[in-house]
DNA sequence: AAATTTATGTCAGCCATATTGACATATTTT
DNA sequence: AAAATATGTCAATATGGCTGACATAAATTT
């Protein structure tokens, strides 16, 4: 043997045809999210935050552990990020008027004026990238993205999509 | 007004339809990735060290400007983590032949058989996702997700996924 | 041949975001 | 009254990014 046993040959789409799949969601989603990084260096803030106001912007009235399950992290880990845009005013708790254990998340209007400009870039990629395509073609875009979610998830992820 | 001026209302898919799209692909994504954190667990490695063992198993002898390029990191992030795989025998360097100042990077044969451990998860998912939509689903998924691409990238990208 | 540029690596420190575990408080449910 | 729940917090730790500075070897340019 050489230097050790180097391996000279590619792992190629032919015997691994779902590579094209694989790898073409890698370089999407690493442009896709790169989008909102100049708005967000603006505001001093990070890719995290922008998860957390996009989410309560969509739903809000969400509770802190709606947001946990989606974002699937732990509430040690959204703590400091949620603290930051709450003390910066762009999102407010309000205790739960049934439950008053629960802190009831709502966007403030800098807020939402904040998600809008971080999700214009993204929109304006999207639009673009499906011009192309037409109707049949978005809804096969769509049906995709829906099955790559786990089974188990997703009513809940189209219950929220829809509102 | 009321405490400050909390936004009752959801930002709207009427609104703003590409939000669909937006958020599928968070979905889509989380799930997607977490796929391998099972498999990556039992070796003590993280997801950087499968994007770099993924794309080097793409491309044996590939110089590590070209990693770093498809990675959009810096060489002081990809530092450790390719060390980590050069120290445990998963990744191999080779001065380059023409240019000696260069270190090819190559697979083991450790390193092709935890790519494709690491692959199959994800790869079964692409599979059963694909399977409802047949052939013309499959090329509009395709094609969408290249659009997605920033267009400098784009024939880069083809060109490195045909091989 | 000397100077410059290139490819890579390394040291040091910093930051963002994630983790686990333990514990505290208020409130609701049993 | 006791138990469970929703949330928050303290502390320590890990991962994976970043910047800046500097080092080396080899290729390229002058």
């Amino acid at each position: 043997m050489q230097r050790d046993e180097s391996v000279k040959t590619p792992l190629s789409i032919q015997e691994q045809p779902e590579l094209v799949l694989i790898e073409l969601l890698f370089y999407a989603y690493r442009d896709f999210v790169s989008d909102p990084d100049v708005v967000l260096a603006k505001f001093q803030f990070g890719r995290a935050h922008h998860r957390v106001v996009h989410f309560v912007n969509r739903h809000p009235g969400m509770r802190v552990a709606d947001l946990l399950d989606i974002l699937k992290i732990t509430k040690q880990s959204l703590g400091r990020v949620l603290k930051q845009l709450i003390d910066t005013g762009y999102i407010e708790q309000v205790p739960g008027p049934v439950d008053r254990r629960q802190r009831l998340l709502y966007p403030t209007a800098k807020g939402r004026a904040l998600d809008q400009r971080l999700t214009e870039p993204q929109a304006e990629r999207i639009r673009t990238a499906l011009e192309p395509l037409g109707p049949e073609g978005r809804l096969a875009a769509e049906r995709f993205l829906r099955l790559m979610i786990d089974p188990s998830e997703r009513d809940k992820v189209a219950q929220m999509i829809e509102q």
